[in-house]
DNA sequence: ATTATAAATGTGTGCGCACACATTTATAAT
DNA sequence: ATTATAAATGTGTGCGCACACATTTATAAT
């Protein structure tokens, strides 16, 4: 049962070298013959060596320095939440000498993004944690921390093209349809559903029209012969989106409203408690405190978890298991579409990272 | 930032002792002079010495032995799935040299528990995770396991009494209200509700009962003027079933029905399907097969999910990093009531633990 | 053939601890 | 006072690795 523990010295002896070859091959040190070079791999290989991390990390002095480049926490609940997940993170990596430094830029300012992505690189991180949320800022940076071999996660907001070792998010097209599904639950196939963009940064407008592909194939795929209503209504004054939504109350039948960002459907919910519209099914996303007492009111009806402090959590972790272990994360990770109610919200609340 | 290590050769050095005294008085070995205890004991508390673990793993060349205790999973999805959690767990400490060993007893014999249970106690394992099924049959072994100071982590199935390490759970109560919430949620304040049990195994009746109080309340605390059916068909022959279900489909306006057990939710589905009853809205208990088929086809409208998978895994994390390190759990670590749609289905199936 | 130089290979030490074992000191028995 | 014995204290080694540094071997220049 108990595996026979193979060290770096058994290594060496199968292969016929000295532990310092084989070492040079494991680290990729360069100053090893071809010859012996193949007999390490060979033999590497066949015996399915595994480093043990617990030795060569007292053996090594080394420490590790992870930078986590996001929108400033102290001005929004949603990254506060997965800025809390990277102190989790930070807390159980310390032991192994990982040191998380956070760079904060503003959400709604591009040039702030490019100036603190620069410190980031100034600053020469061992891996990079990075909510890209400006798309052609960010992808100069990626260009130089690829040519340095700084290794580097994305969260939130995919950039595919510029290879990241990780992605952790959530597939948004499914996201939406989830959404759609939540309005819709088989109760009535008449009627009209609405999705609303209410959306005060511009950028991530990539974001919402997938969501928006999602929500239409909802009723597409399911052939309900319903009324589609879909209302951008980003970086409008506030009286503007009440006009708008009383707009939309006049709709024949109108069963649902979907609000893709985090943040517009508290307000949504305020306006449909105002006009006493409780009646109309109401699904936003995330677990921000306003969001959650309107879900406990009763007034949202549903919540889909983004679950940005997991996010955050396991994007340390794979940097951290990446760097010191040399184990390959997932290429992405999409994160469960979570659904919360009112009666399983404290079974989320209190259950730590899930 | 960094700060300096200490290490026992500095707590050697500032008490005044060698290292083997200090060794002696952390490790509590005892030959130590009342003089010399007090001093390293002042010292280590003023200095707030922690040990590195590390290096501590490291030096001691002990292997863990961890039993788990477990339904057979070869007869059984459900415990199938706490299986391969179990497995996953086992690669992921096998590093530290832990040793994991299942012992599976037969789901319907109470015999069958006790004769496996005396196996793992015979085996002096370092640890035990169960899932205590048999209330009764379980007790006199936490009290051996107590009496030796083997810790043990119960999960599926709590029994406070006995004061586990940690328990791995999900709260029934409130997984009853989320079925009852899922069954109306919103669209009828009028007709019939119905809870069935369907369990094969008459030990697991606390669970039901418990699900049975939370659907329960959801109705009463909504001051629904609904009408409630629990009908509890255990041990039944299937054609028996078939006929209550019949006479259940007689009841004015039925809204919908919640099945308690994992199992039994996709034989309903079956007979809701035969007798065209498709309207009816039906909610179920995790991710097996054929649940998962009939969610995918409509027959079944939502899984509430109890992620057996993860609650070994952690299960065996816990006792690990109590073994290893002396990290403390939870005492009680509740999942959340995650909620299964068809929408959302594959997002959960593609995402591994979580 | 001889030397300088680069390439390849091998050796030794320390990381912080656990634990076996050696050594010293106190205490009891004669 | 001398020895036996127990109690207390101290020392040395290894866990598996990383990494600095020493040594050997191949290659090029004269």
């Amino acid at each position: 049962m108990e595996k026979k523990k193979i060290r770096i010295k058994d290594i060496a002896q199968l292969a016929g070298v000295s532990v310092g070859t084989v070492d040079r091959v494991l680290h990729k040190r360069g100053k090893v013959s071809d010859e012996a070079l193949q007999k390490v791999l060979t033999t590497l290989h066949e015996i399915e060596y595994k480093p043990n991390l617990i030795a060569r990390t007292l053996g090594s002095k080394k420490t590790y320095h992870i930078a986590i480049l996001t929108p400033d926490p102290s001005l929004d609940e949603y990254w506060h939440q997965s800025f809390l997940g990277a102190g989790q993170a930070e807390t159980e990596w310390a032991q192994y000498d990982f040191y998380i430094k956070s760079f904060f830029f503003d959400l709604y300012d591009r040039n702030s993004f490019k100036s603190v992505a620069q410190a980031v690189y100034d600053d020469c991180p061992d891996g990079v944690l990075v909510a890209p949320i400006f798309y052609q800022e960010a992808l100069p940076f990626f260009d130089l921390f690829k040519e340095d071999g700084i290794p580097y996660v994305l969260f939130n907001t995919n950039i595919p093209e510029v290879q990241p070792l990780s992605f952790i998010g959530q597939n948004l097209f499914e996201s939406g349809k989830v959404g759609a599904e939540l309005l819709h639950l088989r109760q009535s196939s008449t009627g009209t559903f609405a999705l609303l963009h209410i959306n005060e940064d511009s950028n991530n407008s990539v974001h919402l029209l997938e969501k928006e592909r999602g929500f239409k194939e909802y009723f597409k795929e399911n052939k309900l012969n319903v009324k589609i209503k879909i209302l951008d209504l980003s970086n409008r004054e506030e009286s503007s989106i009440e006009n708008e939504l009383l707009g939309l109350l006049l709709e024949p039948q109108l069963q649902g409203i979907l609000v893709s960002t985090s943040k517009g459907s508290s307000y949504i919910a305020s306006l449909l408690e105002k006009h006493k519209k409780q009646d109309i099914r109401l699904v936003g996303y995330d677990l921000l405190e306003e969001n959650i007492r309107y879900l406990k009111s009763g007034v949202i009806d549903f919540l889909i978890n983004q679950n940005p402090k997991r996010q955050a959590f396991l994007g340390i972790s794979y940097l951290a298991n990446y760097l010191l272990l040399k184990k390959e994360p997932p290429l992405t990770d999409l994160f469960p579409l979570e659904i919360i109610t009112r009666q399983n919200l404290k079974s989320y609340l209190e259950s730590g990272i899930h």
